[in-house]
DNA sequence: CCGACTACCTGCCCGC
DNA sequence: TGCGGGCAGGTAGTCG
């Protein structure tokens, strides 16, 4: 599922909830995502205040008052949804499957947390589990090898046309494979990489370091790259993220950015850009599908 | 170092 | 209806 307007819609979505709530049960129903579990992470978190709610390229990281911060990854198919638990009666507390749950099976995580007398079951859910969580210290985010090589965050006003220029400068790989390089630009995917390049009017497969000019300088074509990729992630962002297949915002509504595609999944339909008269392709580029308008797109 | 490819895991969809 | 193949929003690890 998410790229980085999906995990900052979760961000949203969770934020009022888990922000200045303290953590009162923890419950995880295997041993391993993606990764296995830290060594005694539910004890570690229970009990902790989360100050905030926070995110850095496609990680979620909830900061903890105790200096800790977990780090939360969604991998393909990870989501979370958020439920108020009823109080008086039964124990609720100690329910594990959340009965609007609408797939116990995968709902790997499921988090008790209080805030201001009301208290929520916030589940993690994952199909697949690509998705991990693990727990580090405030002061090791730099230095940790999930996060010390990261890029750019392509919002804001951080990413113009000269760093995309610098960044991509002497560079034989594809831009598709170059705008998924976490470590040059981090939090794209491979729809929004798609939908960028599309927007630019650049071929997926031209050559990365190609954008700049003779002098190696900002140009046409990386103001054109750059203006694209924050365009696209800001109205997806906007938009509440795409939902194809399972993604969901966490009060379980869909996002709608999918309804924006011009050329993700739309092989063999004509070029949605006004005088174009291309047909959007498929092709496969390091093992995945890119699609693109090869008339418009050079 | 760079770039391409594989593996990880489950579910869904399509064609036979 | 059942089954096999291909495909899926990510990325870590390997190999040339």
């Amino acid at each position: 599922m998410p790229e980085l307007p999906e995990v900052e819609t979760v961000r949203r979505g969770l934020a009022p909830v888990l922000e200045g709530a303290v953590i009162r049960q923890v419950k995880i129903n295997r041993p391993d995502l993606r990764f296995p579990f830290p060594d005694g992470f539910a004890e570690r978190i229970t009990g902790r205040i989360i100050h905030a709610l926070s995110r850095r390229a496609k990680y979620l990281l909830a900061e903890l008052d105790d200096g800790n911060v977990i780090a939360m990854h969604l991998g393909m198919s990870g989501s979370f949804q958020a439920f108020p638990v009823e109080q008086g009666g039964g124990e609720p507390m100690g329910r594990f499957h959340h009965p609007r749950s609408t797939d116990p099976q995968h709902d790997h995580v499921v988090l008790n947390v209080e805030k201001a007398d009301a208290v929520s079951s916030v589940i993690y859910n994952d199909p697949r589990r690509f998705g991990y969580m693990t727990l580090l210290g405030r002061h090791e985010m730099d230095s940790h090898p999930l996060f010390a090589r990261l890029g750019i965050e392509p919002t804001g006003n951080s990413l113009d046309g000269v760093t995309i220029a610098t960044l991509f400068a002497g560079k034989a790989a594809p831009l598709k494979a170059a705008l998924l390089d976490q470590r040059l630009i981090a939090g794209l995917g491979n729809i929004y990489v798609c939908e960028a390049l599309w927007h630019a009017g650049l071929s997926p497969r031209r050559a990365a370091g190609t954008i700049a000019s003779a002098s190696g300088k900002a140009s046409a074509r990386s103001d054109r790259l750059a203006e694209a990729v924050r365009d696209v992630i800001g109205r997806a962002i906007e938009a509440g993220g795409s939902s194809l297949r399972d993604h969901r915002l966490t009060d379980g509504s869909l996002g709608y950015f999918q309804h924006s595609f011009n050329v993700y999944d739309r092989e063999d339909m004509t070029c949605a850009r006004p005088g174009c008269d291309g047909t959007v392709r498929r092709i496969v580029q390091s093992g995945r599908s890119t699609f693109f308008c090869p008339a418009c797109q050079r």
